[in-house]
RNA sequence: GCGGGAGUCGCCCAGCCUGGUCAAAGGCGUAGGGCUUAGGACCCUAUAUCUCAGGAUUUCGUGGGUUCAAAUCCCACCUCCCGCACCA
């Protein structure tokens, strides 16, 4: 029979939808508030998306089956950039853009014409987005949904900024950022041409003198500024004379231009040859020394300022070109004054000597400067220097610092003396925003920025992760982590979608900053689109009233135009509804998003409603690779629904992964699944409920197991480990369960129908979480009312685990693999199998070495020495090896089996073998078994082996 | 460099926190058998090595250590992956 997934789980889901199922209201039950990260509309969602949805979804599910009243919302997240870039190049007819939203996305011709409106990008995925949630069966509160760019959630992104302004959280300052110099915008990954992010980095510009002006070098590693003993210039290259804020400087065009946008007056006045300056000599700041300018071709005038310094102690170009340059024709005037060039040694770093670059050079084989093996010699350098070494005395008061500190600190000893300045500039060079342009590091002016420096806002955000329930444990460190190295960022952009500051309309708040609170806003969005509030009238006194309990009700209602009861009734949902029971949300939100999350809590709410537990998720991959445009490898999740249906996804993503790991979504673990699925659809659909009466052995122990299973489920999903939860759901009870049929069907049973009933009722409430439509269907089959999802989870009941039915069962299955297994060893054909079970003189002793063993007694000889002081036990120095092998199977058990072996009381075995085994083996084996004790009076032993029996491990012979 | 994670029996992957049920689950693959007109699906058996009595041996990145007992705990090393920002 197949299962018609479509047919299925629209019928369930339009019957949840009739009956209101996931609309969640205060009541007076206890609640779990789960929220995921809402989605950015700028693509459909793929399996990927789906995974922390599903999760989350389990939770919740399991949750309401728990009692619990569960609030699970969802909303979209309009505010950003990457929207208004792809409206861009569908204005510009982007072939590559336009042919992944055709056949990629699959978005119809007509909708594309419209996304030159970025809004309508981001409602078309909007809706697309949300229908797949629907379809996959997401138990969704979708009266809550909004989007950031609704007038009501501006309102709460102004309130919500403006608090944390109040607090002081909110610092003023200037910031460097990739920019296009046609657009007059600032650029990121998703307006640059093949979408690379501009990466740049910071050089210290060092001032050298030359008679009226300055000549400035740009640098990775200002401390060398002490080792410097001349100046490379390439001669070929024209450099600009300028007038810089108030100083003079020579530098190459390049760098004129990029000081242009840090923050500087520029005035081009005149022109200098590079060759003109060969010879010259300039003053090195703060060592007042003279030092020469030389020629050299690896100085390239598009990085830094066209100029650099020369260290050839450290850098082994400086070397290299040092040594090339005495081998050329010089004047024999500067030729003296090049041979008198000293190196100076100024970082002592274990392994080199007095000339670092040297001994590198010497090692990579350098042959001259243009030879490239000097990049990774100058990374070898700098490397061990930065990380070990230590500035030498003639470093004057940086002397003995580590170099890895005496950057910075050098750094700002040389600004704060104007002998330098900041340079930026782009690492990835050349980066071209989509209008062609070549883009460049601007300095941006009166940036806003969240202080996430401060050392109390920590502390706090601290506490909070400390109480918190994080889920996987592992991730913890990294949260630590992120707090320890967060600074301040910036929280305000100057185009994109969003709220703009309140105070600064020139700005529109970030994107990441306006997703770090909005939890709260699902317990007022009911309000909102119902139409209950409105943007008009809504003040801070509101939200503070709301969400902070502060003001009176009655001057809020004057000035908001509601009625108090409305604004009471708006307070007691949020009230009841937080704090956020559990966030759920992918791994890479954890150093960003995730860390916001907490620490705006921590800064606007009381501790009473800060979050309670975050899970964390990894990602999908498609058949062991990562999933990229690229590679053509996205399956877009509603495409995956029509092909496989939504159940078998949610369950092929939990199972192949638990929650940190990548999941790894490939078509074999979809059609087992659904394999799997489909038969316990056919076992339910053939079950009727029935009564249970007169228990057997085995029923006993079947329902044992049942409760295990139950127990073990629950905690897993507590833990979050679903794929656990799911696999003993589906599998490894299926081993049970195969060893109950077959003892059944060896005795002819035929009353079994109602245990197996109830045992398939409990599994199918435990599936529905995971696998939602069908198991309603599972459900129904199996003759109940009303929903699975709304059944009660299945609760553990200790009275119903029978010790002593699992241990004579496990004898039981141990007995039939020893006499198998002989069976295969010695290829025999079995004529007759007999089975000796010890004494109780043996079991006796078995239990007084079992104590022994349990209060971790393990030594033979004294165990035996005991034994054999103790009267009743004395007999056993006959049986010596008796004792060394029952301690070896005692000691290969687990300890809680020992427990339970030690707490019950010893059983019959032989009578429980002579009733269970005979039917079993005599169908296994297709022999008649016999089975003795060994002290029976009758024994036919006629190769003696009966007395190699031991409790648990009966004697066998087969002839 | 800093921080995090990983290395398991052909492959994917569980087990490690809490040492003993571990020659190590599950899936895939492979081989044989059943069922079927055929294919698929499904079911059974086997799948480190040796072994004609239920056993033995060598295995969980490498090398040490702790323990009666180590895939699991401790130490050192090797290799691989991810993050290091103002971007969602």
């Amino acid at each position: 029979m197949e299962i018609n997934w479509t047919e299925i789980e629209n019928k369930w889901r339009s019957k949840w939808i009739e009956n209101k199922d996931f609309e969640a209201n205060p009541n007076e039950k206890p609640k779990k508030f789960i929220t995921v990260a809402y989605p950015y509309p700028n693509s459909p969602q793929h399996i990927g998306h789906g995974r922390t949805y599903t999760l989350a979804d389990v939770h919740a599910r399991f949750y309401r089956m728990q009692g619990y009243n569960v609030l699970f919302p969802m909303a979209f997240h309009y505010t950003g950039t990457p929207i208004l870039g792809m409206a861009k190049r569908v204005e510009a007819n982007d072939k590559e853009l336009i042919d992944n939203l055709k056949n990629l996305y699959g978005v119809p011709e007509e909708s594309i014409k419209e996304f030159v409106e970025p809004i309508k990008i981001a409602d078309y995925f909007h809706e697309e987005i949300k229908t797949g949630m629907i379809e996959m069966g997401y138990s969704i509160d979708w009266r809550r949904e909004f989007t950031t760019i609704d007038p009501v959630y501006s309102k709460f992104i102004e309130w919500q900024i403006n608090t944390l302004r109040e607090k002081n959280l909110i610092i003023q300052g200037s910031h460097p950022v990739g920019w296009c110099p046609k657009d007059q915008n600032p650029v990121s990954q998703h307006d640059t041409l093949g979408d690379v992010e501009p990466d740049f980095t910071e050089y210290v510009i060092i001032k050298f003198k030359f008679e009226d002006y300055i000549i400035p070098t740009a640098t990775l590693r200002p401390e060398t500024v002490f080792g410097v003993v001349n100046l490379w210039v390439n001669p070929e290259i024209i450099y600009k004379k300028i007038t810089v804020d108030d100083e003079k400087w020579i530098v190459s065009l390049e760098c004129a231009y990029k000081l242009e946008f840090l923050d500087k007056k520029i005035t081009y006045d005149g022109e200098i040859k590079g060759s003109e300056l060969i010879g010259k000599s300039v003053t090195v700041p703060h060592r007042e020394e003279s030092i020469i300018m030389l020629p050299a071709n690896f100085v390239e005038s598009g990085t830094g300022t066209g100029v650099v310094m020369s260290v050839p102690a450290h850098a082994p170009f400086d070397y290299q070109a040092l040594e090339d340059i005495k081998k050329t024709h010089l004047e024999p005037e500067l030729f003296t004054k090049i041979n008198q060039i000293v190196p100076i040694s100024i970082i002592e770093t274990e392994g080199y000597g007095e000339n670092p670059a040297k001994e590198a050079v010497k090692k990579f084989g350098v042959v001259d400067q243009n030879d490239p093996k000097l990049e990774e010699a100058t990374k070898e350098v700098y490397g061990k220097e930065f990380y070990g070494g230590k500035l030498k005395s003639n470093t004057e008061k940086f002397s003995g610092i580590k170099v890895a500190y005496a950057k910075d600190t050098i750094k700002d000893w040389l600004i704060e003396n104007k002998h330098a300045d900041i340079l930026l500039e782009l690492t990835n060079t050349p980066v071209k925003c989509r209008c062609g342009a070549e883009c460049v590091v601007k300095v941006l002016n009166n940036q806003w920025f969240l202080n996430y420096g401060d050392k109390d806002w920590k502390k706090l955000a601290t506490k909070c992760f400390d109480k918190m329930n994080i889920l996987p444990q592992e991730i913890k460190s990294e949260f630590n982590y992120v707090i320890g190295w967060l600074r301040e960022r910036a929280c305000a952009r100057q185009h994109g979608l969003g709220t703009k500051l309140p105070w600064d309309k020139d700005w529109i708040v970030e994107s990441l900053s306006d997703s770090v609170i909005y939890m709260a806003y699902y317990t007022i969005s009911k309000f909102v689109n119902d139409k209950t509030i409105t943007a008009k009238n809504l003040s801070k006194e509101f939200f503070d009233y709301v969400f902070l309990d502060k003001g009176n009700v009655k001057k809020i209602s004057e000035i908001t135009k509601i009625s108090e009861d409305t604004i009471n009734e708006i307070k007691k949902e949020f009230q009841y509804f937080y704090p956020v029971d559990s966030r759920h949300s992918g791994r890479d939100l954890v150093p960003n998003h995730l860390t916001f999350f907490v620490l705006n809590h921590v800064a606007i709410f009381p501790e009473s409603n800060w979050p309670k537990e975050i899970v964390v998720n990894g990602s999908v991959l498609m058949n062991g690779s990562k999933m990229s445009k690229s590679m053509g490898n996205i399956i877009p999740l509603r495409k995956a629904i029509q092909d496989y249906g939504a159940d078998p996804i949610r369950l092929a993503i939990i199972i192949s992964a638990e929650l940190l790991q990548d999941a790894d979504f490939n078509m074999e673990s979809v059609s087992g699944i659904q394999n799997k699925i489909e038969s316990l659809y056919q076992e339910c659909s053939r079950l009727k409920e029935d009564k249970i009466e007169n228990l057997e052995a085995e029923d006993r122990w079947i329902l044992s197991k049942t409760q295990n299973m139950i127990l073990q489920v629950t905690t897993a999903i507590e833990k979050m480990r679903l794929r656990e939860a799911l696999h003993d759901i589906l599998f490894a009870f299926e081993s049970d369960l195969n060893w109950y049929m077959k003892r059944t069907k060896a005795k002819n049973r035929e009353n079994i129908s109602g245990i197996l009933h109830q045992i398939n009722s409990m599994r199918v409430a435990m599936l529905s979480p995971f696998a939602p439509h069908i198991a309603e269907e599972m459900w129904e089959k199996l003759g109940h009312s009303g929903f699975a999802s709304r059944s009660r989870w299945p609760e553990f009941s200790q009275e119903d685990i029978d010790a002593a039915a699992i241990q004579s069962e496990e004898l039981l299955k141990s007995t039939i693999d020893d006499v198998s297994n002989i069976l295969k060893v010695t290829k025999i054909t079995p004529q007759k199998i007999t089975i000796y079970t010890a004494d109780s003189f043996k079991s006796k002793i078995y239990h007084s070495i079992l104590e022994k063993v349990m209060v971790g007694q393990t030594n033979m000889g004294s165990v035996m020495k005991e034994l054999i002081a103790n009267p009743d036990t004395s007999d056993v120095k006959r049986i010596p090896d008796f004792v060394q092998k029952t301690i070896k199977d005692i000691l290969s058990e687990p300890t809680e089996i020992r427990q339970k072996k030690l707490e019950s009381k010893e059983f019959d075995e032989k009578s429980f073998l002579v009733d269970e085994l005979t039917e079993l083996g005599e169908k296994d084996f297709g022999v008649d078994i016999q089975i003795f004790s060994e002290s029976d009076s009758n024994l036919y032993d006629p190769k003696g082996k009966a007395r190699h029996a031991r409790p648990f491990k009966p004697a066998i012979l087969i002839e």
